[in-house]
DNA sequence: GAATTCTATGAATGATCGTTCATAGAATTT
DNA sequence: AAATTCTATGAACGATCATTCATAGAATTC
């Protein structure tokens, strides 16, 4: 388990205080990730953050690459993994969206806090939007050929933006009872707009 | 300008105090917020705080409670205005939300601090529940009558979840970037969105 | 295996946090 | 007008914050 050599240790403890820090961020909030509580969840001495990091401020900003990083990796796969085909691809990303909230609670209020950090600390704002862009332009590309497919009268752009906020919405809703949330019926809302605003390729699914 | 007599000094002390929080919060955070921030802020004195309010902590439910009342009376009082009408109400409804961010752009950052807030303070999570809840309610009445006077095949509670998702997503998209949102992409997704789920109370507006 | 280099530790530091309280002064009451 | 009551002030306090650094120990190199 504990690492040997120089270069595993670093890994292990590098990973080991950016999950400490998730940990922290969704326990207490972005404010109550302090060093003691990195302490607290790690297990770790009071210096490592500083002898990894240097400083907490940078460790903060590996654990949002770490964040965005992963949430990509996930949502890529997803759309890999469904029919080569954009009505099920478009699917496969929201059904992704939908059903990780029943999973990987922890890294989505880490997230969010992050988001919410970024609007008065600019620092954090390039790594959100960046990510932000990836998604919303894929779902643009998506949304763009079931438009040129089905000969539908509306733009891609802005149907993509309809569906990047429905799910926005949803992770807030979401982030605030978490207990409450049932994937049921985020998958009811987003359905009920696909098939409202691209009939052809939704309206089947919505039965 | 000043107060003269002691119950005018309460109230506008006390008003002072909430508006330098609110700066402070859309400024610098919800953890950016500190008493020597309130000080510089309000031009008060240090002991002030405590003196009207006890603790901070109490400060800021008064904060969270009038950002409460304040957007609630707003909203309502544009449904008021409107026509005798679901669909106009509905639109009015949305209307408002949508325009409000060229105006009122603290007290909405504000908001959102609080809403994360509470997502890991539960103290904070009753106001911002019975905000949304009175909200949703509303919007679920209004798409009630809407099924019922155009026939649809949608649950009305499915539909209102889906407009206030779309609007808490536009809520945090304008606030990552407040010069790069324009009412009129948001007002477009909005009726992107009514126009394909009530057709016949939103098509003619969409032209 | 000895010498060297880097890692891990946690007590100490200065800065900042929210809160307290003695004091001065203004509003109110007698 | 004098006496009283409450308000406003800001220096001082203990707690906690992030960071530093001398020391010990382990991994690496010679």
């Amino acid at each position: 388990m504990r690492p040997r050599t120089r270069g595993e240790a670093r890994v292990y403890f590098r990973a080991k205080l950016i999950d400490a820090a998730i940990e922290a961020i969704a326990r207490h909030g972005f404010s109550g990730l302090s060093v003691s509580r990195l302490v607290e969840y790690s297990g770790l001495a009071r210096g490592m953050v500083n002898l990894h990091f240097d400083r907490k401020d940078k460790l903060l900003h590996e654990v949002l690459r770490h964040l965005a990083d992963a949430y990509r990796a996930s949502w890529q796969a997803a759309i890999a993994r469904a029919a080569d085909d954009p009505a099920a691809k478009l699917w496969a990303l929201i059904e992704h969206d939908v059903a990780r909230k029943t999973h990987d609670d922890r890294a989505l209020i880490a997230w969010l806090a992050f988001r919410q950090e970024a609007i008065t600390n600019p620092s954090y704002r390039a790594l959100c939007d960046t990510r932000e862009t990836a998604f919303l332009g894929t779902v643009k590309s998506l949304c763009a050929a079931l438009v040129k497919d089905g000969g539908y009268a509306i733009k891609p752009d802005v149907a993509a933006l309809g569906i990047t906020f429905l799910l926005e919405g949803l992770w807030l809703d979401w982030s605030l009872d978490p207990k409450r949330y049932r994937p049921k019926i985020g998958r009811e809302v987003c359905l009920l707009h696909l098939a409202a605003i691209f009939p052809k390729h939704f309206e089947t699914r919505a039965h």
